[in-house]
DNA sequence: GAAACAAAGGAAAACGATTGCCGACAAGTT
DNA sequence: AACTTGTCGGCAATCGTTTTCCTTTGTTTC
């Protein structure tokens, strides 16, 4: 029952093993000069009392704490957790503790989470959030690196790892003049949303490249499935036929095949359909599983890491750098045989 | 440009206040009896070199870090995130930092993050994860207060904090019954899964209570959309005319949903249905929007952290506490007038 | 048998902050 | 003038570890 009243310090373990706390020490670290019996004798000790270093007390000396932070500056989304997976990950392997901190879009908030960070003596920060958009530095001159994952940093001394959304659009339409298709129509989020307009304006370069021109201007609108089902509305009500329809997201593909099967057109024999994220959810329950851009959000947030490691032992990698998508294809871009 | 070289201490603050370390100390702190013109000297002292005292020197004079370990013991998922945003808002308001640790469904992992909590001397630990079935304690007698949240353990010394699945089940059957419905079916996810089975046998009883049968033996599958459509034609195949579906996820729902409409039955004219989860992906995609139950999974953190919080301060509440689910009705239960 | 040397382990000084205790000085009381 | 009282700050111990320097042994060598 109950909990053992404190944690074992060293001086404990010394005392038990019958040596001085410097010997221990250097019995548990490998250091010094010390007969082979000592150790085991120490290391034995330290296991019956299940002693654990302090690590706070063992950072003061070292300078290091084997920590950092991370601070997502909008609220921790679907977008975010991959990220910060891929970034604990990579800190896991190297034996880096992570700090979560949630900022909820809140400025007041995030400098709170900054300070906290610094009196915590973290080796460096990683900042990531929900949107590509560049953001303000989190600070002009801290005292540790940082590194911008997914969203990136308006300073460009800053470090900022990002996706390349416009090579991704480039590989979506790519994938559909493949398959044969040249009628393409484009249904995408908010114009004021940075992701709907790069992504857009890679994807009418792609097809300029093949002398194609869109079948309608791009469509902007929101990033849901109702806006897709919409979007199919104005496609069918304009003159123009199209054979397939570039989604600026998963739910919006969906919304537009469900429009599509509802108005008697068939992914992918009438309409090619390719979406954008790749969100299991979405390309899954689609009918027939979607095609999409995969961001590998995982392999970015391992990416930033990495970069922030090398950022604290001392290897500092400024500017912007992108991550590759990959695209994902499935059903609803290639016609079943037979 | 470059960073700072290093973090400013008390020394450092000391020395431009022209006073002893000790001296500052207790200006910064409010202690001790000192002259508020020597105060504010040090305070100025300090915010000109942007002073944060170190976190890890100050607990090992207080004994207490002000840290806990967020363990998930599967992979972060979509139950575990509001879990650990409330968690963490609950925290954060108490002025504790959260340090995060996927376990990735491996054992190993788990006791590797456990070890290094305590060799942080985190304050308590949090354990979280994407299944509310019982499982292993993590560690017998660990030195630190644990909760758990979401998850429950097999220990009943332990504290947990689970959803109470079968009064939200027993809710929802409740509601179609108050809709006027009384032939009601249930498609629910695999039989050995916890939730499906305890969310079943709730409905059931609650049905019982009312007098009546379900139209059929419990459908159990899996939590996919595809299950959801596939059930539905069991259902049209089983000569029993059924008026409302209560589904064991928003996915079954949206796939009875798409299914349903599909096979020409209108919801919620000829069929209300109800889901489980509350997730907007799926209530708000579906059409009509989706009348589901909510595990209220962000207020279940914060009160997993408020008991963690007490557990710290010396209260413990070991046990299993049930956090109630609530009811969200949207159009797939409710016929619209005229 | 004495000097030289290596091996093993102890003593103590850091690391950065907090805090109890004590000394110095000024002001007020007989 | 000698005392008490109170105010202000400095000194040093403390927290748990690591690491540098020493001291103590025991062994080797001439």
């Amino acid at each position: 029952m109950g909990r053992p009243e404190r944690h074992a310090t060293i001086a404990d373990v010394a005392a038990l093993a019958g040596v001085s706390v410097g010997t221990a020490s250097k019995a548990l670290n490998g250091r010094g000069s010390l007969r082979e019996e000592t150790r085991t004798r120490v290391r034995e000790a330290a296991r019956q009392l299940s002693f654990q270093a302090n690590a706070g007390a063992r950072s003061l000396h070292s300078g290091r704490t084997y920590t950092v932070g991370m601070i997502t500056t909008d609220t921790i989304g679907r977008f975010s957790i991959p990220v910060l997976m891929g970034a604990e990950d990579a800190l896991g392997a190297g034996e880096m503790s992570v700090f979560l901190c949630d900022g909820r879009d809140d400025p007041i908030r995030e400098q709170y989470y900054v300070k906290t960070l610094l009196s915590r003596r973290v080796d460096g920060i990683i900042v990531t959030g929900r949107r590509t958009e560049a953001r303000m530095s989190i600070g002009p001159n801290l005292p540790v690196p940082v590194v911008y994952a997914f969203i990136s940093s308006a300073d460009p001394g800053d470090c900022s790892v990002v996706p390349d959304e416009a090579g991704g659009a480039r590989k979506a339409v790519e994938h559909l003049l493949a398959v044969g298709r040249t009628r393409i129509a484009h249904v995408t989020g908010p114009e004021h949303h940075n992701s709907a307009r790069v992504r857009a304006a890679a994807a009418l370069e792609r097809l300029a490249e093949a002398e194609l021109e869109p079948v309608a201007p791009p469509l902007f609108g929101g990033w849901s499935e109702a806006w897709g089902r919409q979007a199919v509305g104005i496609l069918l009500a304009g003159r123009a036929e199209f054979d397939a329809v570039f989604c600026g997201s998963d739910q919006i593909a969906r919304g537009v095949s469900d429009a599509l099967r509802a108005a008697g057109r068939r992914v992918p024999q009438d309409v090619a359909l390719v979406g954008f994220d790749n969100w299991d959810v979405m390309t899954e329950g689609a009918q027939p599983p979607l095609t999409s851009v995969d961001m590998d959000l995982e392999g970015l947030g391992r990416s930033a890491a990495e970069m922030l490691l090398s950022a604290i032992n001392g290897t500092a990698s400024p500017g912007r750098h992108e991550h590759p998508c990959r695209l994902v294809v499935r059903e609803s871009t290639i016609v079943p045989l037979a």
